[in-house]
DNA sequence: CGTGAAAGCATGATTTT
DNA sequence: AAAATCATGCTTTCACG
């Protein structure tokens, strides 16, 4: 993982169809040196892969809440995954510090669908109660990029 | 925007690299009629382009929280925008009901850092009191792909 | 939308540093 | 060890039916 890699890294995340060809430009590398790289960095998991970005609201996917879950017992994490894996509506999930355990950014197509989504929740076991605070707009969102500096 | 695209776009997400002709045999459709949409769904912002997927931790990104932002005025939110993007840490950025005006998702190489990051958050004219929850673990991502059925 | 052709790209083997 | 070159087969891309 040097810096070369890093530009390589860079490249992907600004376009992940670009050719290795014009990486390889960026990068002063001749083509088949960026493909051995980036196979490299996929095997090792610094890539994890390549995907589109799409706008949710071109697909119907207009309303977002973050929901903050308390948990009734000490769940681990891994139980809690496991609980929340089914929920497709579920767009991120983290374990947090401070009074709630789990916050959930949730996606539905409307209001009425993101309040069926909160019942099956809280009808969880583990879930004690919840707490929801919906998104009114998008400001930023670079969650696919690499970072800062 | 019909069932195949939607296909298309599906296939795009799993693996933005995928050719044409891949893509093609998963809809029924030849290579360059799937070329056509896709150059189609770019342009009407349905797929915003094409991004690598980044391990953070790989990248020395290892640190993230949620800070609430609670403003002094009421500020545009385009106001808001402007004064978060200079922040490089910031991963995304919402504007949401609820107590706080804006919730915005930080990342940074350590505690240290995320700390600086704060204390410059506070230093903004707008700001009058943030609230951060520090993230433990992620328990679910699936930010980069479409939503629920 | 499909077909076919031309240009460009991916990728493995081989050679070079 | 890692990069460049080269040769092969696919991909992309566009004009046309």
């Amino acid at each position: 993982m040097d810096s070369i890699d890093k530009g390589i890294v860079s490249c992907l995340v600004a376009n992940a169809r670009a050719s290795y060809a014009d990486i390889g430009k960026s990068v002063n590398l001749s083509t088949p040196a960026v493909k051995r790289r980036v196979d490299r960095l996929l095997r090792t998991g610094v890539l994890r892969g390549f995907t589109a970005v799409v706008d949710p609201e071109a697909l119907g996917w207009a309303t977002e809440a973050l929901v903050d879950i308390f948990c009734r017992n000490n769940v681990a994490p891994e139980r809690i995954r496991e609980h929340l894996e089914p929920f497709a509506e579920i767009a991120a999930a983290y374990t947090v510090t401070g009074a709630a355990n789990v916050v959930v950014h949730l996606r539905a197509r409307d209001i009425g669908k993101l309040e069926t989504v909160l019942e099956r929740l809280r009808g969880l076991d583990m879930v004690e109660r919840t707490t929801s605070t919906v998104i009114l707009s998008t400001l930023l969102d670079r969650r696919a990029g690499v970072g800062p500096r």
